[in-house]
DNA sequence: CTGAAAGCGCTTACAG
DNA sequence: CTGAAAGCGCTTACAG
C-alpha cells in the first residue's frame, strides 16, 4: 500500500472517483461504464443499464480524468498556446481571450506559454507542451507579420496567429490591414473628404504597408488621384509633432487618416495649437481603438478596431478543425484548387470594424 | 493491436520514445530507468549502470510523459490560472507573464481560463482544471479588491492575485496601495511641496481608500497638517475635468498626487487650459505607467507602476511552495504567532516602483 | 545493486 | 447485450 496521505493541503478536498465506483455502485463492469459514459452505448448497451449508469455518474458527481484519457488515447484535449509577448496593448490580451473561449466551447483547455522572443526558451517551452501531449499549438505573435514557424511545431497542427506563415503554409489568421485602410480611406471619403492626407509609420511593418495600399485603393475606386504629397510617414519619437504641423501647415487636408491612435494625438495635438477644429474643419480616422486614447481625446476619436478577440477565436476552431479531421485538412492544405479558401489558400484575413464616434465632419 | 495510424496530423512527428525503448538500448530494466532518470539512483544503481541509463536517454533525446507520470503520482506540475478577464489594461497581462515565468523556472505550466466575472462559468472551468488534475490554483483578479474565494476551490492550493481574500485565510498578492500613496505623496514633498493636492476617485475601490491613507501618512510625517480641502476626488466620465479646473482656479496647489494615470490627463488638460506649467509651476505624479498615456503627456509624467509582474512571479513562487510543502504551509496559516509572515499573515502587499519623469519641479 | 509486478484511470478490440 | 483483459508510460514498494 502506498502512503495514503502525502501531505497535500489537496487532501482535504473530497475523494475523487472513477468509473470503477461507479461500476461497482451500478453494479456493471468498468467498460460497460466507459461505453455508456462516451455514448457509444447504441446497440451495445442495455437502455436501461445506460440510464442506470448515468444516473448513478450525475448523483456520484463523476468527472472524467483526462489525464487517465490522454495516456490512453493519446488526445489531451489541450492546446499550446505560445506568444511572444502577451498584453503590450490594453486589446493584445484580448486573443488569449477569444482562443480561450473558443476553446472551453469546444472542449479543449490552453497551456499558456510566454517566449519573449527568445529562440532558446521557445524551443524549451514547446518540448515542455508536448510533455504534456497538448494536441496542437497556437503559434501567436504581437503584432502583425511574417513568421518563420519554429522547425520544433513541424509535423503538428499549428495555427499562426496575428501573424502570417513565411511560406504560406500554415493556416494563419491575421487582421485584414489592406481592407482596413481601404475602409478607413473610404469612410473619411463617404464624408465628403477630397483631399486625405495618410499619415502613416515610417517603420516598413506589414500593417503600414497594407493599410497605405487600401488608402491608395479607395482613392482609385473613388476616383481620386493619388498625390505623394498627400503621404506623410513618421515616427512617433522622432518626427511626428513636426510632421504633424506640416499637415496643418502645408497640406492644409480636409481629412487625415491615421495609422494608429497614437499618430492621431499628434494630429489633435497640432490642430489644437492652430484652433484647428477636428470633426468641424477636418475629419480624422485611425486604427487601434485603444480605449486609453481614445477615453481622452475630444473630440471621441473615429477608429477602426483589430479583431483580437475574434483572431484567438477563429484560430482555436481552424486548429480544433485540424486536430479532428486531419486528413481532409492535410489535402486542403495541399491542393492549390480547393474549393474552400481557394483564395487566400490557408491565409485568413480578418476583417476590422468601425467604431464610430466624433471625428468625423458630419 | 490498436489502429497504427490514426488520421493526424501528428503523426509526421517523430515517434515519442520511452523509457521502455531506453531500457531495451541500455540493456536494463525500466525500473532502474525511471530510478536513475528521477535522480533516485543513489546506492540502487551502480555508477557504470547509471551513466549508460542517462547517456542513452540523452542520445535517443528522451522526454518524459508528463501525463503518465500525473496518472502515477498525482502531481501534474501544472497550475490553473483563473483570471476573471486579462487584459483591461496593459499591464495587467504581464500578472501572466510573471506567473508563466516563475512556473517555467520552477518546472511548472500553466492552464489558463477566463470567466468574465461570470460565476457558473468559473465553476465550470475550475472542474476542467481539476479533471487536468492542476496541483493548485491561482485566483487573478483584474484590479485590486476583496474577493470571496469560490467554494470550489476549497481544500485545494490557491494563491489570490490583485486582490486579497475576504477572510484573510488564502494567501493573497496585491499592491501596497497605502505605500504608494506614501510614496508619491512623499516625492512631492521631497520637492519642496508644502500644499498638495489628493486628486482621487469618488469610486471606493480599495486603492482609493490606501492611497489616500498613505496621502495622509506621509503628510503627518512631514508635520503638514491635512487639509480637507485638499482632496478632490472625482469620476473619470463626469466631473473630472471641471474638478481639475476648480484645483487650479480656486486651491491652487503646488503639488498634485493623482490616483491614477488617467486622471492625471485632466489635471494636464486643465493646467494648460490655464498656461500652468507642470513640472516648472507645479509638481504632478500618479500611479499606474500606462505606457498609452505616459508617452503622449508633455511634459513626461512621472508615475509610479503597479507590480504587476511580481504579483505573477511571487504568487506562484507561493503556491509552489504550499504544494511542496503543504503541512508546513498549512500550520503555518493557521497559527497566530507564527514567526514568518507573522506581520500581515498569509497577505503580501507588494510595493511600488516610482518611475521618475518630468513633471515634478526640481 | 537490479528486476518483476502492481497499479494510476481510462478505452478498446475481442470473446462470449 | 455484457465482461475480462490488455495496455497507454510511468513510479514504487517489494523480493531477491
Amino acid at each position: 500500500m502506498e502512503s495514503a496521505s502525502q501531505s497535500r493541503q489537496a487532501d482535504k478536498a473530497k475523494p475523487l472517483i472513477s468509473i470503477k465506483d461507479i461500476a461497482k455502485e451500478a453494479g456493471v463492469s468498468i467498460c460497460t461504464v466507459s461505453l455508456v459514459l462516451n455514448n457509444k452505448d447504441r446497440n451495445r448497451v442495455s437502455k436501461a443499464v445506460a440510464q442506470r449508469v448515468r444516473e448513478t455518474a450525475q448523483s456520484m458527481g463523476y468527472k472524467p480524468n483526462s489525464v487517465a484519457r490522454t495516456l490512453r488515447t493519446s488526445r489531451s484535449y489541450a492546446l499550446g498556446f505560445i506568444t511572444d509577448e502577451i498584453a503590450t496593448t490594453p486589446h493584445a490580451g484580448r486573443v488569449l481571450v477569444g482562443a480561450q473561449e473558443a476553446a472551453r466551447k469546444l472542449g479543449y483547455i490552453l497551456l499558456t506559454v510566454n517566449t519573449g522572443n527568445d529562440r532558446e526558451l521557445e524551443n524549451q517551452e514547446i518540448a515542455a507542451l508536448r510533455q504534456y501531449r497538448v494536441d496542437g499549438f497556437l503559434y501567436a505573435m504581437m503584432y502583425h507579420r511574417v513568421v518563420k514557424i519554429p522547425a520544433e511545431l513541424e509535423g503538428s497542427p499549428t495555427v499562426v496567429v496575428d501573424g502570417e506563415d513565411e511560406n504560406r503554409k500554415i493556416p494563419s489568421i491575421y487582421p485584414d490591414d489592406e481592407m482596413a485602410g481601404y475602409d478607413a480611406t473610404n469612410r473619411l471619403i463617404q464624408a465628403g473628404c477630397k483631399r486625405i492626407v495618410y499619415y502613416g509609420s515610417s517603420i516598413t511593418i506589414i500593417a503600414q504597408g497594407e493599410r497605405f495600399a487600401g488608402y491608395r485603393r479607395a482613392l482609385a475606386d473613388a476616383g481620386i488621384p493619388f498625390d505623394e504629397q498627400l503621404v506623410v510617414n513618421v515616427e512617433e519619437a522622432t518626427n511626428a509633432a513636426s510632421e504633424a504641423g506640416r499637415v496643418f501647415d502645408e497640406i492644409k487636408p480636409d481629412g487625415i487618416f491615421c495609422f494608429n491612435d497614437v499618430r492621431a494625438t499628434f494630429i489633435y495635438e497640432a490642430a489644437r495649437e492652430r484652433s484647428v477644429g477636428i470633426g468641424t474643419d477636418v475629419s480624422v480616422i485611425s486604427i487601434d481603438n485603444q480605449p486609453l486614447i481614445t477615453d481622452v481625446l475630444k473630440p471621441a476619436l473615429t477608429t477602426l478596431e483589430l479583431p483580437h478577440y475574434e483572431m484567438g477565436f477563429e484560430a482555436v476552431h481552424q486548429l480544433v478543425a485540424m486536430i479532428d479531421d486531419g486528413a481532409a485538412t492535410e489535402s486542403l492544405a495541399r491542393s492549390e484548387d480547393s474549393i474552400r479558401r481557394s483564395e487566400n489558400g490557408p491565409m485568413t484575413p480578418l476583417r476590422c470594424r468601425i467604431i464610430e464616434r466624433d471625428s468625423i465632419v458630419s
